[in-house]
DNA sequence: CTTAGGG
DNA sequence: CCCTAAG
């Protein structure tokens, strides 16, 4: 059932209904599930749950990082040709609830075929990446296991805290959009996320595709700030300047594995952008112009400490604001 | 490894 | 975000 072939995701259930109504037969679509992306994890079996749960958070959110489109599916075979009419297709409201599907598919732009979850269902993961183990009882058994749907991971899970450090790692949920430019998932969710926990030793592992087992490393997906992450940026340049990175990472992003030193470095250099740019131009969810504001004095604080600092190679650490 | 900037 | 020359 090799159907699908730019797009080869896994069939799962999913259903759906077809209300007819009067005169013009307006087709009448209850859509109660789509068919999503197959996604392989591959987890060590002593990974905590914790650790689980982040590693099907990360693929969930690496096929999502693309961005999504919307697939039709009618009898089992993708319609193509967006042109047509329903009628022409063969939707009506003769059609019942079996014979048409939606499916996400994702918007995998350019080279990145590892990041767009596996390819046919009886795909199976190589075996020639991994060297013969020794096998003890404490080797690196992995866990291979599909997940199927993902649609019902939504969920609103804001836990900000008051104090100057970013919550864990909420991963505010990348907002898909079609080619109809229309959003299919509320982008003021959130996928869940889990706080904490010791080892890091997982790690997602996308099916290979085709015979390329020699990719590259795999772009980070982006993940854009939210407001409150750039509250407690903000809050840590205004007390620990431009040039310790380091240190405000471990201020006010410790707990967010995914934001290192350089992104914060990188946000803020797009932040003190954003201020200065008009507020129309400004793309994503608006930041508060108080925040743009304490960004912009913050960097010409700091820039001019900065630069007395250089002149006199002597210094004692200046603090803004306290 | 951390900075600092261009890509 | 990535890539990297410098320190």
């Amino acid at each position: 059932m090799q159907i699908m072939e730019h797009h080869p995701w896994d069939t799962l259930h999913y259903d759906l209904e077809i209300l007819t109504m009067s005169f013009f037969y307006p087709v009448k679509l209850r859509i109660k599930s789509f068919r999503v992306p197959e996604l392989f994890i591959e987890i060590p079996e002593t990974a905590t749950v914790g650790s689980l749960k982040r590693t099907v958070m990360e693929a969930v959110t690496a096929v999502l990082g693309g961005g999504l489109r919307v697939g039709v599916i009618l009898h089992g075979k993708k319609v193509r040709d967006d042109s047509k009419t329903l009628l022409q297709t063969g939707i009506s409201h003769d059609n019942h609830l079996d014979a048409l599907g939606f499916a996400l598919e994702p918007n995998c732009s350019r080279n990145r075929p590892s990041a767009c979850a596996t390819t046919d269902s009886l795909h199976i993961p190589s075996a020639d990446m991994p060297q013969p183990l020794i096998g003890y009882p404490s080797s690196p058994a992995v866990i291979h296991q599909r997940i199927q749907g993902f649609s019902n991971m939504l969920a609103k899970h804001q836990a900000t805290s008051s104090g100057n450090l970013v919550e864990s790692d909420h991963d505010s949920a990348p907002s898909p959009i079609n080619t109809s430019g229309e959003k299919y998932l509320s982008d003021s969710k959130e996928l869940i996320t889990v706080p904490e926990m010791g080892m890091e030793a997982l790690a997602v592992l996308p099916v290979h595709q085709k015979s390329k087992r020699t990719e590259i490393a795999q772009r980070r997906i982006r993940r854009p700030f939210s407001v409150t992450e750039v509250e407690a940026l903000v809050q840590a340049v205004e007390k620990l300047g431009t040039g310790r990175w380091r240190d405000v990472k471990l201020r006010a992003f410790d707990n967010a594995k995914h934001r290192t030193y350089v992104d914060l470095k990188d946000k803020w250099k797009t932040l003190v952008h954003t201020a200065r740019i008009s507020a129309q131009q400004r793309r994503g969810e608006p930041v508060p112009q108080e925040l743009l504001d304490r960004v912009l004095t913050a960097h010409a604080y700091w820039s001019q400490q900065q630069t007395k600092q250089q002149l006199k190679h002597h210094s004692t650490k200046p603090c803004l604001l306290l």
